[in-house]
DNA sequence: GCAATCTCTCAA
DNA sequence: TGAGAGATTGCG
């Protein structure tokens, strides 16, 4: 038996498979998808098995394999469609296989190969007690070698020569870092008779061990944990310790999950009446879950017109059809608030996967989905990786995102894999938003995915009054303050009629530089070509890709003025100044100041809805999905902050930023109003948001993109070379570009070599190359290509190269 | 990615 | 000639 296996070291020279003997006792255990310990080189790795073969060939090939070594796991962390889609995915993205394949898996299962130095038997009390590290291997017997360095760095040029008088050996190990969390559970060993019986036999002084007894005559053949033996009826440790000595009783470590929604409650609601349009949506996509096939959807329904309820009712005609559903939501929107509609529609049913959970949490999530425990899964982008194996649904939530993009290798799309996976599984895709992304929108209205329209708001209420203000007019009427005079009156009516708020404040494009008024001198970073972020929690000056801090200073280096101070629009600021402006005004702050903390998210949530609050003053991370019923006004400070980004998406952001914000305002019985500050009125982009209408911002916005050549009308790709030297950097850079350009079709733009906007990130120096193509038959292939090019001529060189298929991020 | 091995340089 | 550094190669 031959198993080729991929190995965990992610460079392209080893992105292939490897070819091990499996030994006889390994082989009832090890499966395609296995996780594998395997000797390679001189050291050993973690693997996995992506191929088994039965017939062993010729001999003397056999015989120059090396043996796997270990296989890591009883039944294999990835099915056989998990392995197919990794394939796809190191293809479509440019990536060593094996980083899809840990891109899927929970970071717990990735093994750590480290080298260990372990004590011979000619060590002994006599030779160590010499020194220390050898006295502390004679204890230990081994220790990692790298904790050896550190704890004995005067010893630590010795052991090679400890190792050559073969007192010391070294040793490569492989280990995950799964750990099981473990329960005492008490059982009774008795029959009720026997129960009785010893009831009966008991000292009257022996009281708890009596109430014990009780407890299992009561509740035959149940067995409960410690914990609840101590909280509910009041028995301490010891009486227990006392009845398992006489054998009546077992206590036993079981293993359990860890549960974050644990000690919660979650009330089943009625399911509601739906609305026409809810209806008429929902009937081909239940016809499809029917007939399971492939079908792809999407639900453009405005805010509050329901969407959630539309998924979930998809989602449990897919159960009634034996059939499994993943349903992605962007990170910031997994609230407890989803949860909480999820756990209750589908009690035990439901696996959750998001960023907040612990590795040891989230890895015991990923074994309920494994091992068949729940049917359904919903989690933040990586979700979409969840080891079902009968998938029938897949539902994106506001499919428009930014989130849903990994901005590390593998640069993988959420909504691409779901639709592979959908087409893999004949199952049903439904993305949903009520600002769809334009190139999701463009698709659908050329009927690749079949669009599902809900104009309308749940119960026929109305949208929000949206009120733009003109900001140049406010300072020309000597108003200088941040807040409009109609917003300003509109907070003052709401407080009065102790409704709530909420208060955006749109930080993206917006640095709080450090700049000096007299000489107009920046700071920025020593090591990045950007300026210093300044950090009021400790008075610092730092930079957000290399960490470089400084304390912020009270004299400008250059001039020596005291004018030197941070700029831009802080929550903080904003708070202030409503605090200054309403006196007794109770704000919630929601940044990552307040909710850096595990669970503060939640918590300050949960305090606005029970009206602990009049304003919920934030971020990004307050404009989606929240659903308040006292809400009546929506805010938002200065909105054409993200219009004037080097973003060619920065208007289709404002759009859906502003439209999500209106969002939040007069979702039930009250009426909303929004008010949106900008200096910049006139824009499309505020204009069509502020009149709800969508397909006309569409249209606008898609004859910006054919003028200046971006999705949806070309695809692009990014690639990005960075070294400490100029020279190197650029001719790495033209050594692909060169390449592709005699390759690429008529139709493709090749633009650069040219230095990235952020020209240079921690001492490296940055250049790119962007290509635009329409018709390019086989881009990931062409690319491949380029990359062996590339790679051919970087091997005296240390350039490092990143492709970013269909980017983000451009800078 | 890492470590063994190969190749080159330089000083004794 | 041998040590040491730097580049190269192989990993099943």
């Amino acid at each position: 038996m031959i198993a080729q296996v991929i190995v965990d070291v992610p460079v392209s020279r080893t992105n292939r498979p490897f070819d091990y003997r499996v030994p006889g006792w390994l082989s009832p255990l090890i499966h395609v998808g296995s996780r594998v310990v395997v000797p390679f080189g001189p050291r050993k790795l973690q693997g996995y098995v992506i191929g088994i073969t039965e017939d062993d060939g010729p001999e003397e090939a056999l015989h120059r394999l090396k043996d796997v070594e270990q296989v890591m796991d009883d039944t294999p962390p990835l099915t056989p469609e998990l392995l197919k889609m990794s394939e796809w995915m190191s293809r479509q993205y440019l990536c060593p296989w094996v980083t899809a394949v840990q891109a899927m898996l929970p970071a717990v299962l990735k093994g750590k190969a480290q080298k260990w130095l372990t004590a011979s038997d000619l060590l002994d009390e006599e030779t160590c007690s010499r020194s220390g590290l050898l006295w502390e291997l004679y204890r230990k017997r081994q220790l990692p070698l790298a904790e050896v360095e550190k704890q004995f760095p005067d010893e630590f040029m010795l052991v090679p020569g400890w190792i050559h008088s073969g007192l010391l050996s070294t040793e490569y190990q492989v280990r995950d870092r799964i750990t099981k969390k473990q329960q005492s559970f008490v059982r009774s060993l008795l029959t009720p008779q026997q129960l009785s019986e010893s009831l009966a036999s008991l000292s009257a002084r022996a009281e708890q061990m009596r109430r014990v007894l009780e407890v299992f005559l009561q509740h035959p053949e149940q067995s409960f944990s410690v914990q609840t033996m101590r909280d509910e009826f009041g028995i301490n440790r010891s009486a227990l310790k006392g009845l398992e000595a006489k054998g009546w009783i077992a206590i036993e470590q079981v293993e359990i999950y860890r549960d974050p929604y644990a000690n919660r409650r979650f009330q089943e609601k009625q399911k509601p009446d739906f609305t026409p349009l809810q209806l008429q949506a929902l009937e081909p996509i239940i016809t499809s879950i029917k007939e399971s096939s492939y079908a792809s959807y999407l639900l453009h329904g405005v805010t509050g017109s329901g969407k959630t309820e539309v998924y979930l009712e998809a989602i449990e005609h897919t159960l009634m059809k034996g059939r499994e559903a993943i349903f992605l939501v962007p990170e910031i929107s997994l609230t407890p608030q989803m949860v909480e509609r999820f756990k209750a529609r589908f009690g035990a049913d439901v696996a959750v996967l998001h960023s907040a959970l612990s590795q040891g949490e989230r890895y015991d999530e990923w074994r309920k989905i494994i091992r068949k425990e729940v049917k359904v899964v919903v989690g933040a982008r990586s979700a979409i990786f969840a080891p079902f194996e009968n998938v029938g649904l897949i539902v994106i939530d506001e499919e428009h995102e930014s989130s849903y993009k990994q901005e590390e290798t593998p640069r993988y799309h959420a909504r691409e894999v779901a639709l592979w996976r959908a087409k893999e599984n004949n199952a049903v895709l439904l993305m949903g938003s009520a600002t769809p992304a334009l190139e999701t929108y463009a698709l659908a209205t050329r009927g690749r995915y079949k669009l599902l329209k809900m104009p309308d708001r749940v119960g026929n209420r109305p949208m929000p009054q949206v009120h733009v203000v003109d900001m140049r007019e406010e300072l020309h009427s000597e108003n200088r303050s941040m807040f409009s005079r109609l917003l300003h009156e509109m907070i003052a009516d709401r407080l009065k009629k102790q409704e709530q708020m909420v208060i955006f404040l749109n930080r993206r494009g917006f640095s709080t530089f450090v700049m000096c008024r007299s000489c107009g001198y920046t700071m920025r970073c020593v090591h990045c070509d950007i300026s210093l972020t300044y950090h009021k929690s400790n008075h610092t000056a730092r930079c957000h890709y290399c960490g470089y801090t400084i304390p912020q200073p009270s004299h400008c280096p250059e001039c020596q003025s005291e004018h030197i101070r941070f700029f831009g629009t802080g929550t903080q600021k904003v708070e202030a100044e409503l605090a200054k402006l309403f006196p007794g005004i109770r704000v919630i702050r929601m940044d990552v100041d307040t909710t850096s903390r595990k669970g503060s998210h939640e918590e300050l949530l949960s305090k606005f809805r029970q009206g602990q609050g009049d304003v919920l003053l934030g971020t990004q991370m307050i404009a989606k999905g929240l659903d308040f019923p006292r809400v009546t006004l929506a805010g938002i400070i200065a909105a054409d902050t993200s219009l004037h980004l080097p973003d060619f998406r920065a208007a289709e952001k404002t759009f859906q930023l502003l439209t999500q914000v209106g969002g939040r305002a007069g979702r039930h019985e009250l009426e909303g109003d929004v008010v949106i500050q900008t200096y910049t009125p006139e824009h499309y982009s505020i204009q069509h948001a502020t009149r709800h209408d969508y397909p006309a911002f569409y249209e606008d916005e898609m004859l910006q993109r054919r003028r200046t050549g971006y999705p949806p009308y070309f695809r692009l790709v990014l690639i990005t070379f960075s070294h400490e030297e100029v020279p190197v950097v650029v001719r790495g850079a033209h050594v692909m570009g060169d390449f592709l350009r005699q390759k690429v079709a008529q139709t493709t733009i090749l633009l650069g070599p040219v230095a990235s906007p952020i020209a240079r990130v921690k001492d490296r120096f940055r250049f790119q190359i962007m290509l635009k193509y329409r018709d390019e038959p086989n881009v990931a292939e062409l690319l491949a290509q380029a990359t062996a090019v590339f790679e051919e001529w970087n091997k005296q060189q240390k350039v490092l190269m990143t492709i970013d298929v269909d980017p983000y991020v451009l800078l």
